[in-house]
DNA sequence: AATTCGAATGTGCACGTTCACATTACTCGA
DNA sequence: TCGAGTAATGTGAACGTGCACATTCGAATT
């Protein structure tokens, strides 16, 4: 019989607890994963050992034993931008709620070697599953020829089927941007795009071109931006000296933010000379002189979506089908009504 | 000589690459652990081995055997400030380098037993550190009283004395401000601060009266803001009012620029009537109208800095001392020289 | 050639959990 | 009253690594 007055160095096992219940260690490990056969009695003893020894399982061991870590890896390409720290902080959230952990994994460029060896780094981590904030055709290229065992899910892809209840509709909230800069006499609508290689920056244009297009008017060539502020700038003055345009959709808040700047500086009016609006809807878009009108998505819902669904996934239930987000339109000053042309 | 070309379902364990290599499991051990005492020979064997079968040792299960996890947890409050942002994508890639992962943990709210639950939380996770981004008073106050086994480091702190050498001198870029807005003759300014338990706000706000009080001017009591565009745009309509204040000091740049955007509700021009200058320099303030001056922290390196800091105390090794990062000045249009008073 | 000592390597157990299987307790019907 | 069948619990062995200790090897010293 062990004299058990000492001081704890460790913290309690799940033994310890077993003692205290005066019950085996698997009889604990069944209260604790919820094993339907289980006495009230029992239980409700073991749990009182629990709470006395301040008894938390060791997510290394059970990590071992099971090869489930309830860790989830995030893996995203472009932190800082507002849409992605949003969605990855409503991800956090959500994730904990539910008992898992995150690890986050950015990637320093989108290389094929990069990608690869990134999701092979959270995979070595045991990640139960992924989601990939990288809305980059080539990622999803690269992941897909990986063959992964693990469950991925990713925000915002277009391309594939059943991803599609975890994206917003982007293409939707480009239309209702460009319907409304027609609605507003604009025939000459110019759009900024962003990089090439991006889903959203894809799905941004097809949706201004579609408004264009069903509007009967000609969709000019798209100028492709890397989603910058300072490459707004410069397009804006680059773009101040062709009078046709009356009116630009830029595919993001801070290209159309650097774009006012550069018409601003080539003297161009906005919005009496040219109409501006963005997507997003940063939190400074409300603030900047002229307020400046958008396109909302809400990103940290589109997160927990994205939780629900892996988690799903992961527990081999049937993932729950959400329709596509739909965006909202904000209207500012940026694109009030101009005067018609004479 | 058991016949080995079966394909294998689980990835190679340690033993797998001993009997590779024919050594023990615990040569293996050495080389990876980088233990002195290894044949070169062997330790090449050994390498051959582990490439061959591409091992990589099983997390979970040196967390177990040895109690370190290799992983890092950042406690934060405030995701979605520019800052914090980049102080943490920051933070990941230095972590990653050095072989640590990452587990962030956002705090709902800060309220003691909230800071409790997830300090305990991390240390369950058996993190090796923590990093903590919650630059508020309260918060260090909790988890000083924890007394936590497991090393702490915080950015921002300017309470303690050791965590000094991961800092920002915020007092010395808020002087700089302030003495520059003195500079072009201002002597009524006003500092809109950030909430009271902040230890930036604070810093900040110090970092005013100070300059004050050096120049002699008389320091106006500081309006409490809380950090959001939406607040600067409310005092902003507030003080327009008062046509005694020619120059303001905001904390941050979104009440900076929410306080332009009341101001030119109201009818006052910056900087013709009013000048005023941030804090941060986040990626829009180059491009918005006018175009905002502000103190630039390095939050990156800051992140960096917390990371090396932290590491070497885990380590058990003398962690290096920084100078405090040095803020610079970056004067915009909306400071520039106004007409002295007649 | 024997002795010594450090370098190089091996052996077995511990870490704290889950899993597969074994055992005991209880309920119900004949 | 007994057996069958299920509910409730227990037993021992993994999981993959690091640690303490034991052993072997080799060169230098006497």
């Amino acid at each position: 019989m062990p004299a058990n007055g000492e001081a704890r160095a460790r913290p309690a096992s799940i033994r310890d607890v077993a003692r205290l219940a005066s019950v085996s260690h698997q009889t604990v490990s069944r209260v604790l994963n919820e094993h339907p056969s289980i006495r009230a009695e029992t239980r409700q003893r073991v749990l009182d050992a629990i709470r006395t020894l301040d008894y938390r399982p060791n997510p290394a061991a059970r990590a071992l034993a099971s090869s489930r870590t309830n860790l989830l890896g995030i893996l995203s390409a472009t932190v800082g931008e507002y849409g992605t720290t949003s969605a990855i902080v409503a991800i956090e959230r959500a994730a904990r709620e539910r008992g898992y952990s995150i690890s986050t994994l950015n990637l320093p460029d989108s290389t094929p070697a990069a990608i690869g060896e990134a999701v092979r780094l959270l995979q070595h981590e045991q990640v139960d599953g992924i989601i990939v904030l990288a809305p980059q055709v080539r990622v999803y290229n690269v992941i897909g020829g990986l063959g992964l065992t693990v469950p991925v899910v990713s925000l915002q892809t277009s391309t594939g089927g059943d991803a599609e209840s975890v994206a917003a509709d982007q293409m939707l909230g480009a239309r209702m941007a460009v319907e409304h800069l027609i609605g507003l006499g604009h025939s000459d609508v110019l759009h900024i795009a962003g990089p090439q290689d991006w889903i959203e920056a894809e799905s941004r244009m097809r949706g201004y071109l579609d408004a264009m297009f069903e509007a009967d008017l000609p969709a000019l060539p798209p100028i492709r931006g890397d989603w910058t502020a300072d490459f707004g700038h410069f397009a804006g003055r680059e773009l101040s000296a062709r009078r046709d345009i009356t009116a630009v959709f830029a595919a993001n808040d801070l290209m159309a933010i650097g774009l006012m700047h550069g018409f601003r500086e080539a003297g161009a009016r906005v919005p009496d000379d040219v109409c501006v609006i963005g997507f997003d809807d940063i939190p400074v878009a409300a603030h900047i002189w002229p307020t400046l009108s958008t396109v909302r998505v809400d990103f940290a819902e589109l997160g927990r979506r994205a939780v629900t669904h892996l988690l799903a996934i992961i527990d081999r239930q049937d993932a729950p089908v959400f329709e596509m987000l739909r965006p909202e339109l904000i209207v500012r000053e940026s694109t009030t009504r101009r005067a018609t042309r004479p």
